[in-house]
DNA sequence: TATGAATGAGCCTTCATTCAT
DNA sequence: AATGAATGAAGGCTCATTCAT
């Protein structure tokens, strides 16, 4: 296999990671993406057999990536807690700005479909359960110290993920109307950042009651 | 036309709603909504002609769903403005879980369907530009008064969405792993009301500087 | 059956006329012919059982008006030979003028239907020939008398029909580019009756050898 | 592509000419065509794309038969004027005796299809127009110099074409019961040639006023 | 490896016709 | 008599997949 079948194979690849990421599986047709790859139809079943076996490829790398960069988020270099996840929430935020149609890939093809969710299920009980129960830990430890107020870790990794992908999900919506004069999506987004960073800060701030 | 007939017409009405909020348009075939409402396929098309057709009636149905609440969300008792917000807050959630596939499908259908967006657009200037003008008015003056802190309109009612609808993205993987034992799911979502509260109610406090 | 009821099938019998007419047996639609005739589809087929049926009727009397138009041409009024002719070629070509769809008709769904055709050939045998036969009588009396060249029935009236229909097939073509300025469609129609009765009148008149 | 395949590909077309010609558009079917010729349903949309498509191509060929044969006919040997309208019936006729269908067509499926018609008339005016300004030129000089009677242009090519085309309308019904005993259909089409020919040789001869 | 050709299954839709009332 | 409802059959078309070369 010399670097042409390679490239050609990378490209069919890459116009379907595109098309499914755009359209979902069903919408998503193998004419169009081989067109969109610049190759025969019959090369994409040639090399990827089913429009299935093709999707899960893709599918497949999305999870790595998204796994992936969730470690990463995860890791523990040497901080104070609350700037950890200061920082985090910035790296996941970008992340998103990265990789924004990944979110609705997840929800939809992931997600909400339930034969494919009971797939990756062991897989996640395996790995997120004991992140979760990591976190957790830590939370209690500096909750305990009294740094922050104590919280449920799925409830503020929850928050987090909330405020930081839903956003894209609004977006076009955003931009019919929201985006102040003035202001390009750049700095839009870089608010958004900012907004959302400060929110849980707020909420893992040690206060006095919320009796307002 | 009796009360069978009726039924056979909304059953297919029905049963499309279901298909396309599970679904999605492409991926919903008339063939399986005519099963689903336990009709002849010619008896869909009968009543709805096409399925474009068929899916306007459930869309703009939604559309309408989403606008009424909203308005009613965004009513105005006289009640302080933090309750206002708590109450408003809460209402929202309760309505998603009425409706639960309701995000999804517009975000899907409306948001990341330029064409169909399009066609919204016009509607969307006049109700909702207003409705945020209005909004930010009284923020201004609940600031100017000291009572909350200052924030941007549009950034709050994102922040508020953010957190009442994600939820109900996550809520598939949730229930696999994250709801704590003993804890039924309706209490989960007990919980996140009231946590996705008390974060706005934290984010609109009156405090110190952040410089934690 | 009342008037009512009466003026529903006639409705109808006459919606079919016109759209069998306009648009033949196979692209005319009994929805849209029940729709032309301000009936319920379901009252068409109560009426007329079957498309099959209610276009026969249609043809069935267009066969019998050009019948009767034809035996109305051919009577024997007293009246010179070509006076006759020249009369009677002006009445055929009134008669399309009041029925300018009819040959298109017949072409379409009686001659170039074998079935259908094959159905009336025992009815033409005997009605066409006998009229030939007399036809032809009086030609040869007529040439043999040098009232006019000797010529053969059918192919007299071949060039009868030819001209006096053919105008019509090509109409449309005419109104587009061949159309004198200043004359209108009925002047343009009379000038051709005129030039039709002419040529036949030529084409009789007994005559030196057309040795140019 | 190897001879089978392009026969496939020739075979529907030819096919679809057959049935088209036969039938219309309408009333043609294409799982008949692709029946006819031999291959699968999907294959004649693999190679057409669409029923409309494949139409346009049998039409678009015959519209160009048709203008191409007409030129042919319009070109201007050395020959004198009557003679040569002579031979350009006889040409003409013989174009319709090879074929026989393309009147029918051409009447039903342009001219009275307004939009097609429509499609067509902007190329008629530029093409047709100045051929008959020619003729019409023509034919004033020969009646100048005392060759015919004068006649107009359209006038004369419709007499030509009523002859020529409507005998091949009546053709079914000739064969039915008016080919004279013993006269095989060839004969009879050549003496209709002739005739034809004689008619408009006649019309157009110089003579005393037909005052019979 | 590469591809034009080929196909079966299925989808959306229309339509003539029948049925129940 | 009249009609809204219902349906089987068929039509046009798409698409994932396979085949022959």
């Amino acid at each position: 296999m010399n670097t042409d079948d390679k490239n050609k194979e990378q490209a069919i690849l890459e116009a379907a990671e595109q098309t499914f990421l755009e359209k979902g599986f069903e919408a998503s047709k193998t004419t169009q993406i081989a067109a969109r790859a610049g190759v025969t139809h019959a090369m994409l079943h040639y090399y990827y057999r089913t429009k299935e076996n093709l999707f899960n490829m893709v599918f497949d790398q999305k999870i790595r990536l998204l796994k992936d960069s969730l470690l990463t988020l995860l890791e523990n270099p040497e901080m104070p807690f609350l700037e950890r996840i200061r920082i985090g929430m910035g790296a996941h935020f970008d992340f998103i700005v990265e990789n924004p149609q990944l979110p609705r890939f997840v929800i939809n093809e992931l997600l909400f479909k339930p034969k494919r969710l009971a797939l990756v299920e062991s897989t996640l009980n395996r790995v997120a359960r004991p992140l979760i129960r990591k976190a957790q830990q830590e939370i209690d430890l500096e909750a305990a110290r009294g740094a922050i107020r104590s919280i449920d870790a799925v409830t503020l990794l929850l928050d987090i993920a909330s405020l930081n992908v839903f956003l894209f999900f609004a977006l076009p919506l955003i931009r019919l109307f929201a985006i102040p004069e003035g202001m390009s999506e750049k700095e839009f987004l870089e608010m958004r950042k900012r907004e959302n960073a400060e929110i849980i800060m707020c909420r893992l701030k040690k206060q006095p009651d919320s009796n307002f």
